[in-house]
DNA sequence: GCTATATTTGCATACTGACGCAATTATACA
DNA sequence: TGTATAATTGCGTCAGTATGCAAATATAGC
């Protein structure tokens, strides 16, 4: 087995399938436009208001979020508010982006694309 | 329904979830770090053999990472050469990485954080 | 303690997608 | 033209997951 390029260690550090799972989703990607264009924190109930799906979707789908680190939560009494966690994600995504440049400098461009 | 946010404009142009739902598969991100790992350009049987799958299921996973313009595709003869389209992904999450800075200044700290 | 509200969890259902195998298509070469 | 190799596509199967409803849990206020 070949040592890896250096640069790929980092591009598997980044590329995490688990992040990208959660964020592939319909539905879990109108939750984070929705906290986006709420300025301020969410409760599950207010979000559930705004979207054509069931309360208890909407409070996993924000669990699922939660857990890759791209939403935040606060309990305060009986609610739970959320907000966007857009720095760390952000962060991760200029790591990843990173990575991908030092991966490929390499690879002259050939004729007869196919896309 | 009131108008949005501008930034959040952004954040629903990059946020795409048919490109995370690619990204977001085990099997598909092992087939970029082998694209990133072996300089230059690869066929699809070559990715197969450094695989535990068929390649029929390798050339539908290229084709779908081809679909969300995370590889390029070019045919030789009766070969497809495989390469990553790192420069175009990488330019994508920066304006992901972007948006969500632009639209997350606000959202002041908590006490309690769940997690 | 009792009630009302917010959230989470259990469960059943339906859908999506990954996978392997076999068949088909495309291309090079004898 | 026939044969061999590369890649794709058809199809059936299986696992994972998104969803809704109902029940359970947590907490505030009476």
């Amino acid at each position: 087995m070949s040592p890896r390029r250096t640069c790929c260690s980092d591009l598997e550090r980044w590329l995490a399938p688990d992040t990208f799972k959660v964020l592939g989703d319909p539905s879990r990607v109108a939750l984070l436009l929705l906290l986006a264009d709420i300025p301020g924190p969410c409760t599950v109930t207010a979000l559930a208001a705004r979207l054509p799906i069931d309360v208890s979707v909407v409070s996993r789908h924000l669990r699922a979020l939660r857990d890759v680190g791209v939403v935040h939560a606060v309990k305060r009494g009986k609610e739970v508010h959320y907000r966007l966690d857009c720095g760390d994600l952000a962060r991760r995504l200029r790591h990843l982006a990173d990575a991908l440049d030092a991966c490929c400098p390499i690879n002259p461009i050939d004729p007869e694309v196919l896309t």
